[in-house]
DNA sequence: AGTTGATTGAAACAACTGTTTGAATCCCTC
DNA sequence: GAGGGATTCAAACAGTTGTTTCAATCAACT
């Protein structure tokens, strides 16, 4: 009785920090795996090891703590994945391999558990209150700078409303692994998957598709690039 | 009092055919709309003019209800946009650019109401049950038909895997405007989304860049190719 | 120590969920 | 027209939901 410590019998949760980070970090798992509705304010707290009554206390509200842990796992995201940075004489279709992989790596991630991406994907793909803002600070910027690689690559030869379309099939071919990744998975062959599905083969596959329909590379099927090496060495 | 017709004071639903029917279509739109969660039974009923009891009359469940509204709905989006079929001499490249046509048209259809491709999204996009019939009966046979257009245009050189990869690239430039539609328009100019995004506007589009990037055509920057017509006549 | 304000806790609240009940009603056959 | 199975209905059920309550506890300052 004497410790100040938290009885260990019941204490199933990271008893480390705030409360208030403590709900966060559980509710966004939870919102990410149940989705809004499915998630419950008791299992969030159960998880988070605190009284129910701490949501409302810390939140006010279940509505505005999903928000709040939106905007928590998309800043988390980004700390973890930044922008890919480079020196003014990188080539750009370099500049285009390694923001395509960075893309990849953010969105299908490796190691860490991707369940801030699963929750922005639910705000993706039906948008509510939380999803403009992440639009406007985050993806709008990410978007900007791609336009910006393509216009490098093919100086000036594509007006910006195609350039915009190029961009969106580049993210397309991206976004779908992770969208629809459970079925991409029952349509390609397991040793498939295991062999060429990861983050930098799909990065490589891609950027080769889209310098070949650009024309900065021959197209895939020439003799001279099959089972070739990508254009650019990754230096991750 | 003599007249059999129900009164009109509270008949907000289609009373016209098979209350299994008529349950089958509400549920759709309910789930397609707010989830599985979220759709309350009750809510599912008003709109379908029936009793509350009457879900569990004709379904046993609301579990097997959605089940049964996911294989509904799928049955009806194969009869209304069926798989293209072509003469035996119709070039390859046509038939891509049909086939993405008609993915396009399928994904984010013009008259009908999309409602069920959103609940097949659902799907997609978090499998149960009714999933793996899904891809089975419905994409696998899809995804092989592209599969085998994209063999025929690139005649032989390209491997089945790399094949499938493409494949994986076309239906993610597809894939996104279904999907994340929303933020799509939010990234691109108003105006830009009249004119540029409509269906047959973007299978255009698809199938050009694919094609560049098989060498099957000009790549997209070229001056033989800006602004030229798209390399088919849709037949449409 | 004592007081004050912030935090936590167990319990209860009202509203809503999917589901069941049993009587009323319909529709068809004899 | 009577009988009988299928269908519909209003009402109630038990369980869960988000939220509130108010007393107990904690931490810090005088």
């Amino acid at each position: 009785m004497g410790t100040v410590r938290q009885s260990t019998v019941s204490a199933p949760a990271p008893a480390g920090e705030d409360p208030r980070d403590r709900i966060l970090a559980a509710a966004g798992q939870e919102f990410a795996e149940r989705g809004y509705e499915a998630a419950t304010v008791r299992d969030i707290c159960l998880a988070a090891g605190v009284n129910v009554a701490a949501v409302n206390y810390y939140f006010g509200d279940k509505k505005r703590l999903y928000i709040e842990s939106v905007k928590h796992a998309h800043e988390l995201r980004v700390k973890q994945v930044p922008l890919p940075e480079w020196p003014g004489d990188r080539p750009a279709d370099e500049r285009l391999h390694d923001f395509i992989d960075n893309l990849l790596e953010r969105m299908l991630g490796f190691g860490q558990p991707p369940w801030q991406v699963r929750l922005m994907l639910r705000e993706v793909l039906q948008p509510t209150d939380a999803c403009r803002e992440l639009v406007e600070d985050y993806m709008r910027p990410h978007f900007a700078l791609l336009v910006s690689i393509l216009d490098d690559l093919c100086d000036g030869r594509l007006p910006e409303s195609e350039l915009r379309r190029v961009a969106m099939s580049i993210i397309g071919q991206c976004f779908l692994y992770r969208a629809a990744g459970d079925v991409v998975g029952m349509l390609v062959p397991q040793r498939e998957l295991e062999s060429l599905h990861t983050p930098a083969r799909l990065a490589d596959h891609v950027t080769r598709f889209t310098l070949a329909a650009l024309g900065v590379s021959p197209p895939m099927g020439s003799p001279a690039f099959s089972s070739s090496r990508p254009p650019t060495r990754t230096p991750r």
